[in-house]
RNA sequence: AGGCGGGUAGCUCAGUGGGAGAGCAUCGGCCUUACAAGCCGGGGGUCACGGGUUCAAAUCCCGUUCCGCCUACCA
């Protein structure tokens, strides 16, 4: 296809671009509409339509994209469904601060014309983080594209409140909730975030009602006694034990409360007597649900005291606890004070201190659809790699509390319930009602809270293929076959599809479920925009191309550790993308001057058979290691067969053919350099989808995109078991010569005579037969092979296996050197040897361990000693030379 | 406080019961007509520490220690 020569160095931007095109043009991220093939299905994490891409989506994504690319050429009819989260506060915050610029706020705009400006804003900014997926090569049906608020989820979102209500698993109830006086909403409490502070811990003297004394409370926030409404102490603490029944009296109101006992009261901490506050402090809000105890709201929205306060109404919360705090000290109720510190939490956005508050909100009761999303991954319908994170899973599930959907902030699926003000009853319907469901009084008004973001991607597996509509991607891709996702929104998201797609669909939403690591930078911090050690995906791509940074990626993609990445990882994989390239470069160069696929031969030399079995093995290897989201081990074993084996070894052998004058050889060899470089390419692609097609785009002989190209398997080659024996052994003999030219200093251009006597004629005949391959690859101008040679005077060993290696080094050689150098081999040999020997001797071993190991170190030990005697035997030679 | 992960070559990390590996760095030799972003060769590790299980431990168990992360409602 592409005639142009090929340029000496791999030049990304050039081919990127292009390529992305030519597949969407084709049509090859889409699935078949009907296909025998078995289906393999992905729904993307939908990312923040705010969101620009950063490493954390470049790792998830390119996994996601090596499994479609991988999958699709193992002949499985792929769909990656993608598509961008509404992400409700995110967003809302963007086009606020928007906002805020302009001088005006949402509260002046109002909700409807709010709303019309955020999707205004995603009109215009939403498509950023899908074409930065595009730069990276996602292979995404974008056709089939989707977005939370569309029409058809939001259609989903209303069908499955509905459905839920009415089956009673939403309810609406009191809670407490982490309330921003600032922001005015609730906050999820994912968005609080807790900083250490230096405080203080108020001792606080409760009298006896009875005024037969007085109890001791410790507190950090004594503004909050206004709303107490009992003080607890532990049942087996015995020194207040003899209160059980007694009332003290709140103080500065003067009010009697009860004293309750409850084993959450931590005996240890401060006095062992605790003032509980349920209005304003999650765990007293239980505590007080176990009692019965009454809530007593005193801090209103804007963290302000209410009427409930009594003489502190109107005061700011801080304010009225340094009154509070004057007032016990005046009545003599202020026992002592000391600094504490504790952590407070935070709004993330304004850093305003969270006021506890207790409200009405929205709930889905979770324990029945938790129960079954557990045992899903109990009776290993989904499974969880790596398995570890499969007990965080149920420890969640089987503690799980009920899930408050409801968020008092305009972007987002408005709650479809609406109140009568005729009646006071709830109306819940998926389309807009006119009239209230029990009185039929018209007056109604609809819920102004808006449904938390992770409700509509709980729906995500099923909502874009369609649901409710039966649609045939639902039939086809429904359950997906794995998800892919970083360990932090297990819970938020993926506990949440599992619950939903079970409880609508009958059926779990995914078979697995990968759990990736974070991205962290050189030093292992988290990347974070303040510490300003972010590494730019997109500035990486721009400077080292894609490939090589998606490479990097899976090639540090170990399970259940983080990723560290630093630049100089990144630049030695642009190395390889760059060796591949330059593989290519010369295959080209070798190829007659000719379009065409040169006919098929049978490999004619031991280097040719040797490959296509190596290519067999190492195809099943890398695709089992796929399968198995073993990401890294795929990366490393094609990076070590094609620059080890395939360049280093094979292309140099190659050269044999390519540059003597027999036709028959060279046919073979082209043939069989076309079939291995063809192989490596596709086990490459899916890792790096843009060199490996620009460079098949040119191979003669291919046919249309590699992405519809058949991943290798070991059926489609041969296995030559012979090959692979005799390889290692020429191998292992050029080792050996270049090991002692290496050690001896001898450069290239200095050619010498060597000597190889061998163990048996077998050995003979192969070293024979391919004695040109030995003489290029070590340089060596005269070759003499034989069993039973003696060694040359002035020569240096190498041993390997049965075979001794002479290299003949006149007036080169130092005989001292040389000596020490054998006395060094020998050394480490008999270490291992000794090791070996050790097990032998041990009944135990022989006993215990079973036959092959015992075979296999018996082995090892043979052929250690025969190597030991061989270099032995060497070195007396030259002892003997010496004298 | 609890939970999780980790401590292996100078650096970054693979390696889950049978003689320790890779990349980068380093040292030596090479512009050998695909690639100096390259080729060939070398050096370098008490696998954090201490115990245990086993014929056999980097690997499994217990303890110690250091680092990182996540969760948390000690007022």
């Amino acid at each position: 296809m592409e005639k142009e020569p090929i340029a000496k160095s791999y030049e990304p931007k050039e081919v990127e671009a292009k390529w992305y095109q030519y597949w969407e043009e084709n049509d090859l991220f889409k699935p078949t509409a009907a296909s025998e093939k078995s289906p393999y299905c992905i729904v993307i994490p939908p990312p923040n339509v705010t969101g620009t891409l950063h490493m954390g989506h470049a790792l998830n994504n390119t996994l996601q994209d090596i499994l479609c690319r991988y999958k699709k050429m193992a002949g499985c009819n792929v769909l990656w469904q993608p598509g961008t989260d509404h992400a409700g506060i995110a967003t809302q915050n963007v086009v606020e601060r928007d906002l805020a610029a302009q001088g005006t706020d949402r509260h002046a705009v109002g909700r409807e014309q709010f709303i019309e400006r955020v999707w205004e804003w995603r009109k215009k900014y939403g498509g950023l983080i899908i074409n930065q997926l595009r730069r990276l090569g996602c292979s995404c049906d974008w056709s089939r594209e989707r977005f939370t608020m569309d029409e058809g989820l939001s259609r989903a979102v209303k069908e499955v409140f509905v459905r839920l209500y009415e089956e009673g698993l939403i309810y609406r109830g009191d809670y407490i909730i982490n309330w921003c006086p600032r922001c005015h909403t609730a906050l999820a409490d994912l968005e609080v975030e807790h900083h250490d502070q230096e405080s203080y811990l108020y001792h606080i003297r409760y009298r006896l009602e009875d005024g037969t004394g007085h109890l001791i409370v410790a507190t950090t926030r004594p503004e909050t006694l206004l709303g107490d409404t009992a003080v607890a102490v532990n049942p087996k603490d015995e020194r207040y034990a003899h209160l059980k029944g007694a009332n003290v009296l709140l103080p500065v109101l003067n009010k009697p409360i009860p004293i309750i006992f409850d084993r959450y009261v931590d005996m240890a901490f401060g006095t062992g007597a605790l003032k509980i506050t349920p209005a304003h402090d999650p765990n007293d809000f239980e505590i007080g649900n176990q009692h019965n105890l009454e809530r007593i709201k005193v801090i209103d929205d804007d963290g302000i005291m209410n009427e409930l306060a009594g003489p502190y109404q109107g005061l700011d919360r801080f304010a009225c606890r340094e009154q509070i705090l004057k007032d016990l000290e005046t009545a003599g109720l202020l026992e002592k004070v000391e600094p504490y510190q504790n952590a407070v939490g935070h709004c993330y956005r304004c850093k305003t201190m969270i006021e506890p508050i207790l409200s009405k909100q929205w709930f889905v009761k979770t324990a029945p659809l938790a129960k079954k999303a557990g045992d899903a991954v109990r009776d290993g319908k989904t499974r969880i790699y790596p398995n570890n994170w499969e007990a965080v899973y149920f420890d969640w599930m089987d503690n799980i509390r009920d899930w408050c959907i409801s968020r008092q902030i305009w972007w987002g699926h408005r709650i479809p319930a609406w109140y009568c003000d005729a009646c006071g009853e709830i109306t819940v319907a998926k389309t807009t009602p006119s009239k209230c469901a029990h009185c039929d009084s018209e007056n109604i008004r609809q819920e102004t809270d808006v449904l938390d973001t992770w409700f509509s991607s709980a729906l995500w597996p099923f909502s874009t293929l369609g649901w409710p509509d039966k649609t045939p991607e639902l039939a086809t891709f429904y359950p997906t076959a794995a998800l892919v996702t970083g360990f932090d929104i297990l819970f938020f998201w993926v506990a949440r599809m599992m619950m939903m797609g079970i409880h609508f669909m009958g059926d779990i939403p995914f078979k697995d479920v990968y759990i990736h690591a974070l991205v962290r930078d050189a030093e292992g911090k988290k990347m974070s925009k303040s510490k300003g050690n972010v590494i730019d995906p997109l500035v990486v791509m721009d400077e080292h191309g894609t490939d090589a940074f998606r490479f990097t990626l899976a090639a540090l993609a170990a399970q259940g550790r983080d990723i560290k990445l630093s630049e100089e990882r990144i630049l030695g994989y642009r190395h390889f993308v760059n060796k591949l390239w330059n593989a290519a470069r010369f295959v080209f160069m070798n190829l007659d001057d000719t379009a065409t696929a040169p006919a098929q031969r049978p490999p004619a030399t031991l280097a040719d058979r040797w490959i296509l079995t190596r290519i067999g093995e190492v195809s099943d290897q890398v695709a089992g290691a796929i399968n198995d989201y073993q990401f890294n081990e795929a990366a490393g074993l094609c990076y070590q067969f094609v620059w080890h084996e395939f360049c280093d070894w094979y292309l140099e052998m190659a050269k044999q053919a390519f540059y003597g004058d027999d036709q028959e050889l060279k046919d073979a060899a082209q043939h069989t350099v076309l079939a291995a470089l063809g192989a490596s390419l596709k086990l490459l692609h899916p890792f790096m989808p843009f060199v490996t097609e620009e460079i098949w785009q040119r191979l003669p002989g291919t046919e249309g995109s590699i992405m519809s190209a058949a991943f290798p398997d070991s059926s489609g080659f041969p296995k030559d078991e012979k090959a692979l024996t005799d390889m290692t052994l020429l191998m292992g003999i050029i080792a050996g010569i270049r090991n002692i030219r290496g050690e001896m200093n001898l450069p290239p251009s200095k050619n010498v005579r060597v000597v190889i006597d061998t163990g048996n004629t077998k050995e003979t005949t192969c070293i024979q037969k391919n004695s040109e391959q030995v003489k290029t690859l070590a340089k060596v101008e005269d070759l003499t092979i034989g069993s039973g040679l003696k060694k040359p005077v002035a020569s240096a060993t190498a041993v390997f296996g049965d075979t001794s290696i002479h290299v003949i080094l006149k007036g080169l050689l130092d005989f001292g050197e040389e000596k020490k150098r054998i006395r060094k081999s020998i050394l480490k040999i008999e270490k291992d040897l000794k090791a070996s020997e050790k097990k032998l001797s041990n009944p135990g071993f022989l006993d215990k361990a079973p036959e092959d190991i015992v075979a296999d170190v018996r082995a090892k030990a043979e052929t250690l000693t025969a190597k030991r005697d061989k270099l032995a035997h060497n070195l007396a030679v030259l002892e003997n030379i010496d004298e």
